[in-house]
DNA sequence: TGTATTATCGACACCGTGTCGTTAATATAA
DNA sequence: TTATATTAACGACACGGTGTCGATAATACA
């Protein structure tokens, strides 16, 4: 697709998207003036509305093709281990969560001031859909009788889909202190054992 | 504190806080102009700089209202069930919990508006401090033990906390279709338990 | 090298902001 | 009830960011 655009077009695009990045970064996303962001690129300000219609404009494009990426990269299971997958040891790093954190990894300067800065439109509210797919599909294989889940299946889902995408946050504000396996372990271990190894309630 | 205010002061102040709920539910809050504010609250644009120095501040003390009036109706625990909450029965709704839903049902209509609305500044991040304080405190007393925990503690705190604040934005989306006794027993229970009635991991 | 595309530049009206100074209305206490 | 202090209303102002325009310069690609 961006094979047959003028190269200049592509420079200018990725020079407005890096500039709304650190832009964000050095002083928050609302202050933030179309004026900031051509100065930062060193581009004429009447340039960026040849190519957006305003500053969430851009926000949403930059963070649509972030999550594309995302999405692209996660949704080939490796076909191998996919009866594996349906029913994952918990003590094994989830082959989805690894690729879900690896991929972030890749992308951590974006992904951090996307998702740790302040009143940031759309990026969250997307992954967190994204994020909610991937509980719903998981749950719904795991368990598709209603009857045998703890609480209703809607609030399991966005209940597991919050606290996954919070500690993302969590992993990226602290600079990624574990590697994505280790995270992927923990994930899966919290939610199927709960936060206790020796159950206080019962056993 | 507002014994000493000039009535017509609490009542501008109350017209410009109740304008701002209203405004932002029917147009979302980024597009909300000052003189939109006064104009609703029947009040001159001038006079709006009188109490407030800015939209964001008008939000900003609006929120910190409405969250301190819910740590003060939460904090004092009934004394006579003390040891029992150290040890609550997960089947039988915590009463921090329920407390914190009363007290929302109370002032529903300013916390669906402040919690679902995209890009409300600060108040979801208020709210998600005192939930961390609660879930920090209440880990803290069932388990202080770091090694008898399945993951590091900040992260199982972080985990929760994001998880709870979910479910209370879910029910104000869906206008409260459950109890605050209902909701405050499922997510003990979901929180103790987990997703699944039988652990299809193991036993 | 020629042609089309894109960027630059200066200028324009528009709108919301924050702050004046002046005048009017209102609460409270004498 | 009346006097006084507090607050609101009102109109006006300069300022800054926006979105768009037309004309000119620079650049990619055939």
């Amino acid at each position: 697709m961006s094979k047959k655009m003028d190269p200049r077009v592509i420079r200018t695009r990725q020079l407005l998207r890096d500039a709304l990045v650190a832009l964000i970064d050095e002083q928050g996303y609302e202050k933030i003036t179309v004026q900031d962001i051509t100065q930062r690129a060193t581009l004429n300000r009447a340039t960026f509305y040849l190519h957006y219609r305003d500053k969430l404009d851009l926000l949403y494009q930059s963070s649509e093709e972030a999550l594309h990426e995302l999405v692209s990269s996660i949704h080939p299971p490796s076909e191998e281990k996919k009866d594996f997958d349906l029913l994952p040891n918990y003590e094994q790093p989830h082959e989805t969560f690894m690729h879900l954190f690896e991929q972030i990894a890749l992308n951590s300067k974006l992904y951090k001031v996307y998702l740790t800065e302040k009143n940031i439109p759309y990026f969250s509210d997307g992954l967190k859909d994204i994020i909610i797919n991937f509980v719903s599909s998981g749950i719904q294989v795991m368990e598709p009788d209603d009857q045998k889940l703890t609480v209703p299946r809607e609030m399991a889902v966005r209940f597991y889909a919050a606290a996954f995408l919070e500690v993302i946050v969590w992993w990226l504000e602290n600079d990624m202190p574990y590697t994505p396996k280790f995270m992927a372990t923990q994930l899966m271990r919290i939610t199927i054992k709960g936060p206790y190894i020796d159950n206080p309630f019962e056993r």
